[in-house]
DNA sequence: GGTCGACTTCTACGTCCCGTAGAAATCTTG
DNA sequence: CAAGATTTCTACGGGACGTAGAAGTCGACC
């Protein structure tokens, strides 16, 4: 349901590795020094950033503190629950969900399916 | 990265359960008679059906043959394919991925709990 | 208390995707 | 070859997203 573009996944990105709450000016100094494997930074002007949050605020994948002046900025989930949640969203558009978990199963690695057997046995 | 819109994931909806390669007439016949649980069927033109068809081939999802006169589209994949691909890729997104699975089991069903445990027992 | 600067909200524009379909081109068949 | 069926081309309106200036608000300092 919530697709995200790619400056909001950035930021998302951002959100998650940070400990603390962010304030808008943090993220877009943070985008700018930003030199990823193969892109540049992003030297985007602090509205920019502010818009993409309150993008995201609405969408309900991030929170902010209004009561500090710079307010600052947390994601709701993390990283894992919002891609979890992802996964069971996909997951719920097949009607026999068990082939699908059958499809899944069959594309994943051993290591991964030792780790879900590991997980489903302390249920 | 292949995100459907309304329509198009109607007419995936439509490939994907019928038995054989479907004409752009028969998608259209079958839209405006899909009188679904709450929608009502879409009286559309064929040529929409034919953009939508050659959008999802774009994108990989739909192929046609081109030799019959009608031409006869169908899903590459099946729904359950599909599905497990989109859940695929989400898990691809995170760094974590165990911890994703992790969640991700967490908010699985007894039943499919017990299937999953199966079908990881027989790899 | 008023002013200035930091911060936030409003408004907006260009682009791309999608629903939608007419116009134009192409093929099939009588 | 002409007419009808079929496909391709072109296009428009709306919504999401990247982007940011203009305008409004808030806190601190003189």
């Amino acid at each position: 349901m919530a697709s995200l573009g790619e400056l909001e996944r950035s930021v998302m990105d951002l959100l998650w590795s940070a400990p603390e709450a962010s304030t808008a000016n943090d993220l877009r100094d943070r985008l700018a020094s930003n030199e990823g494997p193969d892109h540049a930074g992003k030297d985007l002007a602090v509205t920019t950033v502010l818009t993409v949050l309150s993008r995201l605020e609405k969408k309900g994948l991030v929170e902010r503190e209004r009561g500090t002046r710079p307010h600052r900025y947390r994601a709701v989930s993390t990283r894992e629950e919002h891609t979890a949640t992802l996964m069971h969203e996909a997951l719920g558009t097949a009607p026999d969900r068990e082939a699908v978990l059958a499809r899944f199963i069959g594309a994943v690695s051993d290591a991964e399916a030792a780790t879900l057997r590991r997980l489903l046995a302390r249920g």
